[in-house]
DNA sequence: TTATCTGTTCAGTGCAAATTGAACGAACTG
DNA sequence: CAGTTCGTTCAATTTGCACTGAACAGATAA
């Protein structure tokens, strides 16, 4: 807090090299499109265009975020494995640069967090089936209600089957 | 509006039979997990479990919802392909029903909405490849910064053609 | 024409998630 | 030891978006 660097509470993203801005601009709409916080995505279009590493607050100044915010998104960006915490010699600051290799972050996420979800689903079409079968038994639904069921949750578990074929393949092609 | 049918506003989700009261939970969720309005999903899993096609009203009663909630949710699943509107002839209502095939409805969404993206996505890589140049004429950034961001950017373009492969197969599979 | 029955649009409301400031704990420094 | 400098956590606020009620437009029927 020295003189007159401080700047406001306005982002000093403006000052950024307009390739950087655009950077941070995309990736914060593609986040957002994801369902995930905007700010998530802004620091990782800062840190993609980055040559060094940035420390937490250098993130939370550029972008015009509180220091708590960058936290929760590097975490965040973190447990996708989108980038990774890097430590200076003789600094206790963390540090944060982007994973190199995209195609690690691709199949990371789907071992992590896609295929378990996969294979989920295909236990929930499985109860699915058991729960349309006791209606059945109970008298809730007729014998057409059922068969249209039946048939429509196969053609679910037939999509499924191909997805679960296929993915290994653009996995490893990634 | 005849005489006991109104039901107050509570849902009368209840009543449905288990399997589709589930189904309409698990759509739901799906929906509310990629970003989307739980409504809509809520809408497809009433729709995916029924035998005959639904009117708007009857869809907004059986889910709990207005009228205006299920008018937009099921343009939003016309929209996706995800569903159709059918008509009964001398009947000014319009009635919805599932799109059978899902293979149907993954293409269409790949065709009309994920491969216009990718597109996209290949021509702002190459406006960034031109801001980076800028930046560097304009001496916004330095020789190292421009190589690194150069190398990064193409890293994402590497990435992309190859999920341009895959899509086409993928997209035939299905 | 008017009356009724459709679905849609839009301003307002409410809720859930994102963001923040402040307090905290941990790890160093002098 | 006290005094910094970090990062994280938590309550409170703000923001954004889904949802609603009411007004609306189109179509049909009397």
């Amino acid at each position: 807090m020295s003189s007159a660097s401080k700047a406001s509470t306005a982002p000093s993203t403006q000052t950024l090299p307009k390739s950087r801005f655009e950077m941070v601009e995309v990736t914060a709409r593609l986040c957002q499109r994801l369902g995930m916080p905007k700010s998530t995505g802004q620091i990782y279009g800062l840190l993609f265009l980055s040559v060094h590493p940035l420390s937490l607050e250098e993130i939370a100044d550029a972008l015009g975020l509180s220091k708590a915010s960058a936290s929760t998104g590097t975490r965040h960006l973190i447990g996708w494995h989108a980038i990774r915490q890097v430590w200076k010699p003789g600094d206790r600051k963390d540090y944060y640069e982007v994973q190199a290799d995209l195609g690690d972050v691709l199949r990371a996420n789907y071992l992590g967090f896609f295929k378990p979800k996969l294979d989920a689903a295909s236990r929930k079409l499985g109860v699915l089936q058991e729960l349309l079968d006791a209606d059945l038994q109970s008298g809730a639904i007729q014998n057409e209600e059922h068969a249209v069921g039946r048939e429509r949750l196969q053609s679910i578990a037939r999509v499924h089957s191909r997805i679960q074929k296929v993915l290994p393949f653009a996995e490893k092609l990634l």
